[in-house]
Parts: structure tokens; sequence; C-alpha cells
DNA sequence: AAGTCGGGGGA
DNA sequence: TCCCCAGACTT
């Protein structure tokens, strides 16, 4: 029932167009049995979910550079790692990332398991990212099933059954047309597949190394797969957030419960968001100005408006929330990216601030 | 099974 | 705008 001549096809495919990136041990040299760092291949698949290329690209980088081993990061210090991941989304990562690391290092000796099993017991390594480094790092024949594999499968079996239901049945197929030969460039090749020729609006099945067995291809319905079930609308939620200033630069910050929306993360002390402002007093008595402008963002499953007060404090300042932060302890890119979009708000009324 | 959890780029 | 992205985790 394995169908290994198509895996062939695809891994000859992927021999001649297999992307650079920088995580990636090229094709050729896989073949020569060369791996690749299963480190960087747990930390590129982490920064990966659910998060394009182009944007993991900079993170990987950077976080490799700053911590080289997985001993280097579970060493690091967790504000310092939080405020790398700034900006890259679903800080939730970030924490099991830095709690997968330490386990590695305490409980297993500092080297990544390699199979499925293990490596699904470790903080933040799901099903996807659990086969992913066990094919791509350990060359098994696990099978990878993300966004790419569930459309390629669902069209190569021209399967009609809305998602997330139709899961089991493409992983099912998917297993199948996973080789024993190459699995992990063969992991590679199938998301590569959907990433460049596979994709989600207009498929180019003209160039497809798999066009002649595609079921979808046959009966003309590749670009309206996969189904998915609608999804509900977004609300707007509103706020209010308190960017002060001390006389002597340091800037008044919290740091949030691990729990939750931009868990663990650097922000402006504020109200709750709720669909009215809630009820809520500032971190600190002052003399709040408005600078007349909100922080628009959209998150996950809603919208917000995020208010801005800005205040200049006294030196003696006695906030109730929250603590300073020195100039040179302060970096905007440490926020995620609704706290940042305050900031760049309120910069022009610190009236000596660029 | 459904909800939570970011952010950006492309159509 | 809306959809998508090398998903995991909680309820």
């Amino acid at each position: 029932m394995r169908d290994t001549a198509q895996a062939a096809d695809l891994l000859s495919w992927y021999d001649q167009h297999a992307r650079a990136l920088p995580w990636r041990v090229p094709p050729a040299e896989s073949r020569a049995g060369h791996r690749p760092d299963p480190y960087h291949i747990w930390m590129s698949e982490v920064m990966l979910q659910q998060t394009t290329v182009a944007a993991v690209k900079e993170y990987f980088t950077r976080f490799t550079t700053l911590w080289p081993t997985v001993q280097d990061l579970a060493a690091a210090d967790d504000a310092r790692v939080m405020g790398e991941w700034a900006g890259l989304g679903y800080y939730a990562r970030a924490r099991n990332l830095l709690k997968c690391a330490r386990v590695v290092v305490a409980e297993h000796n500092g080297q990544f398991p390699d199979n499925r099993e293990a490596l699904l017991k470790l903080p933040g390594i799901g099903p996807y990212t659990a086969a992913a480094i066990a094919s791509i790092a350990f060359n098994r024949a696990e099978t990878v099933v993300d966004g790419n594999v569930e459309r390629v499968m669902a069209r190569l079996f021209d399967i009609h059954t809305p998602l997330p239901a139709a899961k089991p049945e493409l992983t099912e197929k998917a297993a199948l047309m996973t080789p024993g030969d190459r699995p992990g460039d063969y992991a590679q090749a199938v998301m590569d597949l959907g990433a460049t020729i596979c994709s989600p609006r207009s498929p180019a099945c003209g160039i497809c190394p798999w066009v002649a067995p595609c079921a979808a291809r046959a009966a003309g319905t590749a670009a309206e797969l996969p189904k998915k079930t609608p999804k509900k609308p977004k609300p707007t939620r509103v706020g209010v957030a308190y960017i002060a200033r001390r006389a002597d630069g340091a800037f008044l910050l919290e740091t949030r419960p691990d729990k939750g929306l931009l868990g663990g993360m650097l922000c402006w002390p504020g109200s709750d968001w709720a669909e009215e402002v809630p009820e809520h007093s500032p971190p600190v008595e002052a003399d709040w100005r408005d600078p007349g402008a909100e922080a628009l963002h959209t998150f996950t499953h809603f919208h917000l408006r995020l208010a801005i007060r800005v205040a200049d404090l006294p030196r003696g300042s006695n906030p109730e929330r929250g603590q300073f932060l020195p100039p040179e302890q302060f970096r905007p890119s440490d926020l995620p990216t609704v706290m940042r979009k305050a900031f760049d708000l309120a910069r022009a009324s610190f009236v000596d601030m660029s």
C-alpha cells in the first residue's frame, strides 16, 4: 500500500529545487549522510509553528548566535530570552523553549532524544514538531503533518471533508506516502512542495512533480481544497496603557504573569481589555496626558483599541504597580508588538525624545 | 471538539 | 479586509 515511487519523484524534485534555509542541510550533503544539529532543527521548528519562514530567519540566526548550544540557552536569563522573542508572537513558545532546553540539559545529558515518543514528552513539542525533529535531525521514518502536508494530501487524494475533522484521514494518507529512504529529506520536500507549488490559492499544477497522481487536479478541485470549517468573527476590545517616564529617564514597566495573553512579556501597566474600558486606576498618581492616538492591534481572536496615557514622574515617585527600568536596561524591541506600537505613539509626547 | 495564543505578508 | 503560516496546550 505504501507508495515509494511517488516519494522518489518528490525527492528528485527536492534534489533540484530545495530552498536554502539557515537551519537546513542541502540535499546533496544529506544524501552523503550529513545530519543537521538537532538543536538547530528543534529551534527552527518551534519558531516555525504557525509562523512564516521569512519571519523566522532573523530570529533563528539571532538565537543561535546568542546561544550556540542547548546548554547556553538553558543557562540564559528568562527575561533576556523573552525579550529576544518579542515580535515573533505566541509567547508560550518562548517559555516552553526555555523549559525544554533545561529539561534536555538536566535529564537528557544535553542531547535531544532521537525518537518521536521521547520528543513528544518535552515541553512545546507536539505531534508535528516531534515528527519533524525525528525525521529531519535523526532521519527516522516519521510523518510530519503541518498545514502544507494537510493541503497537499487533501488535493492528492481529493478529500473534501473539512478541517479539522479531516485531520486523521489526512494523517493516514501522509503516513502511507512517507518513504523509508531519506525520510528527513522527504519531510522537508513535501513541505517545500506545499509552500512553493501546492500553494493555498493558486497552485502551480503545471510544474508540480505530483501532477500525474493528483486526484484534485483531475477533478478540477485543487484550488478549493482543503475545505475548512468557518471561523468565528473577531470582537473588538478596548483598554488603556500607561506610559510613565521618571526624571532620570527610567520607564515604568511590568512583566506579565506566565499564563495567558502575552504571558511573561514586558508590558506597559494598564487596564484589563474588554468590550468597554474596565474600571481601573493608573499605576501611579500623576498628571496623565492623552497623546490623542490609540494603538490598533489584532490578536488571534480579537481586535484591540488601546488608548494611551503619558506622564512625566518626579524622582521620588512611588507607583502601586510595575517597576522602573533605567534607560540602559530598556530596549523597546523587548516589547511585544502591541506595546511597541503604544510606545511609538507615546514617544512624540515626550518632547525630548526623537 | 472547541478555545486560547501573535504577527505579518499576500491576495 | 480576510486568509494563511513547518501547532501546542488547555478546557
